[in-house]
DNA sequence: ATCAAAAATGTATGCGCATACATTGCGCTG
DNA sequence: CAGCGCAATGTATGCGCATACATTTTTGAT
């Protein structure tokens, strides 16, 4: 009997089980407690007979180790933090399973949030992460409050900001220049000869950032101002249909270039653009951004600003585990950018 | 100074910060750490006065608990695992951000991650889950295997599967019945007088039950063959349009109606067929499954099956809390569908 | 003013493991 | 065959907190 002080249950299952701890597994193979922690974590410093032993124990047992008393008598969690904008943006997920999975193979484990594009409740959930001691932290962008970098910097942990760049990262950033992207994109379409553009663009930081940029350019450019449908919220197809919509019916936008935040908005663009019977490319041309998966499969496929997203979860993952490994690393990745020329401009 | 013994560290940053305890801010306060436990999980029960002085102490020292210490003394982790089959997909993606809201405003966090379709790894993951004491956990799917069902027995706490329905649930269960939904199809699809059906299906095992359910009473309402074409791996744009081609270049089929396991394959369907001159829903009529945002944004508007998610999210996250609250509750809950009739059949 | 009850705080303890250090036994060199 | 070195295991300890229980202080009713 491993635990004899089981608590007193009701019919309905509670805890019944009394959890297995090292020193039952332990007992059961004739050892103690302190050489089953050593046959998990460094088998080489016990003797192949105690080893199987050992393993039998934990088979008959069905012994789970406890990774909570574990990390607090190790200082190690094992646990690697992240906060990104959106559970539901593939941009973001796409990029946390490259990321959650290397650092899986490396013993890690990543604990995800979400904190919807706001400040506030990126802050809340930077101390509840930490609460759980984790040994690095992913955080989304490169803006987030004094209280939070704070906390951050007493954590004493790695930090990592991804999608964007800096001179002054808390400690690593991998990402590209969202002005640049703009301004390329605006020299890009003033180059296809385009003389008048609009953009449409999600409520988020840096896909205003990339608007701004690709205004201010194409204007320079073109001398024509550069109108916006702002979609709010988040990008959606049903936000870019909305947003192309208006821009058509609110605006002299008749012939010419809008370049989108996002291929979801481009692609809803697109849709609207054909349901009311412009030609695409040949009317109005589309520019989206992201180089999702559909990019290339929608009619006509789509021009994109692609980055390689790839390349962003894995240089993120390995430069955390550098830095735990204590291996003095680059701080600052820019990953660039790349226009994609597809059919749609 | 809190801790005396701070390691020995070279130029770059390792562990710097001595991390402060409960015993620390008490010190500061002038009361002892259980003061300081209390005056966090129980404020009722310090004075006013007390409390002031410790929430001073907290801002000076920038104290954040150490919520493993926690979880040790205490047996509750306020953790909730759970464990998904992708990250990618809006699918699964919108329910846990629903999921983990609600019990975030329970004190629960969300320990997330993707299992790939695959039992091998799901296998893994709950292990790794579980060595984490989680309070409770949920799982997709009814399918597990023996040796997972056995450690969640083992480990006692609440589990909840999702996205399907079975009398032997582990624990709670909260979905709806895929063959059911497989057969309601049919029956609307022969109701609008086809004769003619094709499946495309990915390689989802919920996905497949609907198909063969679909495909089975299709053929004897309409004693016409259903093709099948399989997308392979996850349903995608590009997948749907691929297998559309596929089913359109390697059988006869050329009128009729065709149900996709995923409005993302079918809204890659439709963009195949009207690149091909097909109209839809007059030539080749396409229903979906899912009722994501796009499906009434696209055009044609998607005819699509329709799962409530935000309740499934409601009921999961407020199953688990009750059950965690020692509350009887219901089991099984089947939360049906919908067929959402729109334009595309 | 008195005393019991309630409020406020403290003391003691252990959760399950990792780690530093101590001990044992054994093969091997010279 | 003494003595050294290493392999294999054990002993002792504490990580930071929650909790049961003990003690002190305050309150309020008489």
């Amino acid at each position: 009997m491993p635990n004899d002080h089981k608590m007193a249950d009701g019919i309905f299952n509670k805890k019944v089980t009394s959890r297995v701890t090292m020193a039952d597994v332990g007992r059961l193979a004739g050892v103690t407690q302190v050489t089953v922690s050593r046959a998990l974590s460094h088998p080489d410093k016990v003797s192949k007979d105690t080893l199987r032993r050992i393993q039998d124990a934990i088979d008959a047992t069905g012994f789970v180790p406890n990774a909570v008393a574990g990390a607090l008598a190790s200082k190690r969690s094992n646990l690697v933090s992240a906060l990104i904008p959106s559970l539901t943006n593939v941009v973001y997920t796409s990029f946390m399973a490259t990321f959650s999975d290397h650092l899986r193979q490396n013993g890690y484990q990543v604990l995800l949030s979400e904190t919807g594009f706001n400040t506030a409740s990126e802050d809340a959930l930077i101390a509840t992460h930490l609460s759980r001691r984790p040994d690095a932290m992913l955080l989304t962008g490169i803006h987030h409050s004094d209280k939070a970098r704070k906390q951050l910097q007493g954590a004493g942990i790695p930090v990592v900001e991804i999608w964007d760049i800096t001179d002054e990262p808390i400690d690593i950033c991998v990402g590209f220049n969202h002005s640049a992207a703009g301004h390329a994109v605006a020299e890009y379409l003033k180059a296809k000869g385009h003389a008048f553009a609009a953009t449409i663009t999600a409520d988020d930081e840096r896909a205003l950032r990339r608007q701004s940029a690709f205004a201010e350019r194409f204007t320079v450019l073109s001398q024509n101002a550069v109108p916006d449908a702002n979609t709010g919220g988040t990008a959606s197809i049903g936000a870019g249909r909305a947003a192309m919509a208006h821009l058509i019916d609110h605006s002299d936008f008749r012939k010419g270039a809008v370049f989108c935040s996002s291929d979801l908005s481009a692609h809803g663009a697109i849709i609207e653009l054909r349901a009311r019977g412009f030609r695409v490319p040949q009317d109005i041309a589309i520019v989206g951004f992201g180089d999702q998966d559909f990019a290339r499969d929608i009619d006509p496929a789509l021009t994109t600003v692609a980055v390689d997203r790839l390349r962003l979860g894995h240089l993120a993952a390995s430069s955390v585990l550098d830095k735990l490994m204590g291996q003095p690393i680059k701080s600052v990745h820019d990953l660039g950018f790349k226009i994609l020329t597809r059919l749609s401009a």
